[in-house]
DNA sequence: ATAATTAAAGACAAAAACATCTTTAATTAT
DNA sequence: ATAATTAAAGATGTTTTTGTCTTTAATTAT
């Protein structure tokens, strides 16, 4: 009885979680929260004390972290005091969809709508338009959030980015 | 010139286009809108037929047929004549989300909207309000959508599916 | 009964994502 | 100049996803 139930489930089983955002991407946007957040006291921040106040593995965020200076998106510097770090003006930009861009790509929220890779305004699938107005939600948010945006309002600290 | 354009454009290029779904799940769709539409004319569809309507890979495709039929989302029947098919009831149920939940899971439209696993309605992620209406929509969406509902109005045809 | 047809299941292979370790280059302080 | 510190870059390893191939089991028709 007991027995049969475990049978079931295993039978059933399968198990994935699919998340919207890449692992690199999730870390991205992560350490941009941090990054941000220190920046607004002038503060620079390096690799270890990025992954750490995120929880993520530090060689993989160092890569995203690259990923995203070469496209200038975040500013570094080398060195003893170096460290990441958004100026003034990446602060007051509108990057986060830039972040995802560079990382995941723009297929989320540009494209068909169930990520089906089939259909347009002309030739639409069955759910092109119930889904085009979601994805068109998730890309004007990502699009008109500011970097610092990230970082005010976060009296309650920055405990859920370790989690 | 055109070399050190070539050149930014290799030290920049990243190239990632991550999907809503995986692939299991786009094929897994995909072949739900085939199949349903085939059901509606009391057609039974086999592997091989699916994977040339989808343009699929046939192997891969069935592992994902056989984890719908598994958790009785499609129906199956084997031999001469058997196939693939949605029974009256498995037509006129919300199933499309259950397609996206046994395959990919429920991460994409529950939980923390950045798919950050950092956040909830009391310690909210700094853009959890705004993802929240996205993933309630989108939730909404998948469980509202009949499966009949990805087969009718398809007047000009499914070529779309091949794409 | 036998052969044909079909889905189910299992073993295996390739590619992509995720992750780590080592070396190099830039910057600063001594 | 030298040592220390930090990001950048390269090489490599692991896990997951994606994809293929082979065998088995169920069903139907002959």
């Amino acid at each position: 009885m007991f027995l049969s139930l475990i049978i079931l489930f295993v039978y059933l089983s399968h198990n994935q979680k699919k998340d919207m955002f890449s692992k690199a991407c999730e870390y991205g946007i992560k350490a941009s929260i941090f990054i941000a957040e220190q920046s607004l006291k002038s503060n620079k921040v390096g690799q270890v004390a990025i992954a750490k106040a995120i929880s993520s593995p530090e060689a993989f965020t160092a890569k995203t972290l690259q990923i995203l200076t070469k496209h200038g998106i975040i500013s570094s510097e080398r060195g003893p005091h170096g460290g990441f770090f958004f100026s003034e003006l990446q602060l007051n930009s509108t990057l986060l969809s830039h972040i995802v861009e560079v990382i995941d790509g723009t297929n989320l929220y540009k494209g068909c709508g169930l990520g089906l890779d089939c259909c347009n305004e002309n030739a639409p699938c069955p759910v092109h338009h119930q889904f085009k107005q979601i994805r068109d939600d998730l890309r004007n948010m990502l699009e008109t959030t500011l970097i610092v945006d990230l970082a005010i309002g976060l009296k309650s600290g920055l405990a859920f980015l370790k989690r």
